[in-house]
DNA sequence: GAAATTTGACCTGT
DNA sequence: ACAGGTCAAATTTC
């Protein structure tokens, strides 16, 4: 436990100082010719850190620690109810589904409810186009009600051999077919960094089928992290809140449920944001939230849009406050 | 032969 | 009762 927020607040410090150094981009930026975009990206980028900062504060650091360890407690540690009632924000339902399979029957116990979701439009309508960096298993597929493609369910491949409980579900969207919409339940256990950096052979098995594709898969990474960071809100996990974004789609699942308008792999936006440093930089700073996160709905936003991202007042002007990467943020009773 | 996918049956929540 | 989610046997692919 001790390691956890152990482990928190340093990810809390990244934060902090990312927040702090993406401000002093910000205002460099307000000088120089740069974009209303730029902008805008650094300040959702900033509100992001900030927001993810506030997160794990208002976790007291009790969930900084792999999925297990709080799933076995069965409550949901995080304070914030997704739907506003009790046991149907689908933190139990990853409880028992982990849970379930050592009792007598081997069937699922309860359903998750919530979970990541994005869009995802390929280019040639190919749902083995988009690779997120996992090793993913088809399990079932099932037609669902009012729609025109069935939904494919997929968990991790390492589901028995590591014990990740991760799945996802793919669905095909009516009114674009080439827009899957993904939605990513649990968290992995396993070490997916290894699916993210294909062996040498897999490079060249995915290189018959598309071109850069390596390079692809890193920025397509990278920007799904970079939404799933940039757009985490608090603010939005009332579900009564009907999703403004241009992107939303309508949900089954009762949870508010934003997403984000995966670029396509031929999109010039694409390597645009791959090689923003800013973004890679929030990129690399967020990975090990994203773990932390997943546990509840994630609000993923457009790019383009900062209206998810919920207006916090600091109450202090950056200017007024100038931190240090040395500054000892871990030193003892910081925290506290 | 191992791993992945398909698909009908079964289970759970509403 | 129904819809969604998962299991697991059968089948396919590598």
């Amino acid at each position: 436990m001790e390691n956890g927020w152990s482990l928190e607040k340093k990810t809390l410090i990244t934060e902090i100082i990312q927040g702090m150094e993406l401000a002093k981009q910000l205002r460099a930026h307000l000088n120089a010719t740069s974009s209303v975009e730029t902008r805008d990206m650094l300040a959702q980028s900033i509100l992001s850190s900030y927001e993810k900062a506030l997160l794990i504060l208002n976790r007291g650091g009790s969930t900084g620690r792999p999925q297990n360890a709080g799933i076995s407690a069965g409550v949901p540690e995080f304070p914030i109810s997704i739907n506003g009632s009790p046991g149907s924000d689908g933190f139990d339902g990853s409880v028992k589904d982990n849970q379930g399979y050592n009792e007598a029957s081997k069937k699922r116990k309860t359903t998750p409810r919530c979970a990541d979701q994005v869009r995802v439009s390929t280019e040639n309508g190919l749902e083995g186009q988009y690779d997120d960096g996992y090793s993913w298993r088809k399990y079932g597929q099932k037609d669902i009600l009012g729609t025109k493609y069935p939904r494919s369910y997929y968990r991790c491949t390492h589901r028995n051999s590591q014990n990740c409980w991760a799945t996802k579900q793919v669905q095909r969207s009516d009114e674009d077919p080439t827009v899957f919409e993904i939605k990513y339940r649990g968290t992995h256990n396993c070490a997916h960094g290894n699916q993210s950096i294909p062996s040498p052979e897999e490079q060249e098995k995915k290189q018959k089928n598309t071109n850069n594709n390596s390079q692809q898969q890193q920025s397509q990474r990278a920007l799904f992290d970079f939404h799933s960071s940039a757009g985490a809100s608090t603010e939005n996990l009332d579900t009564k809140e009907e999703m403004v974004s241009p992107f939303s789609f309508p949900s089954t699942y009762g949870c508010t449920e934003s997403v984000s308008p995966f670029i396509s792999p031929a999109a010039p936006e694409s390597t645009h944001h791959s090689a923003s440093p800013f973004q890679m930089n929030n990129f690399a700073g967020v990975q090990n939230l994203q773990r932390l996160e997943s546990d509840f709905t994630e609000i993923i936003s457009a790019n383009t849009s900062v209206t998810n991202s919920p207006v916090v007042d600091l109450g202090f002007s950056l200017d007024q406050v100038e931190l240090s990467p040395d500054f000892p943020f871990d030193s003892p009773g910081f925290f506290s």
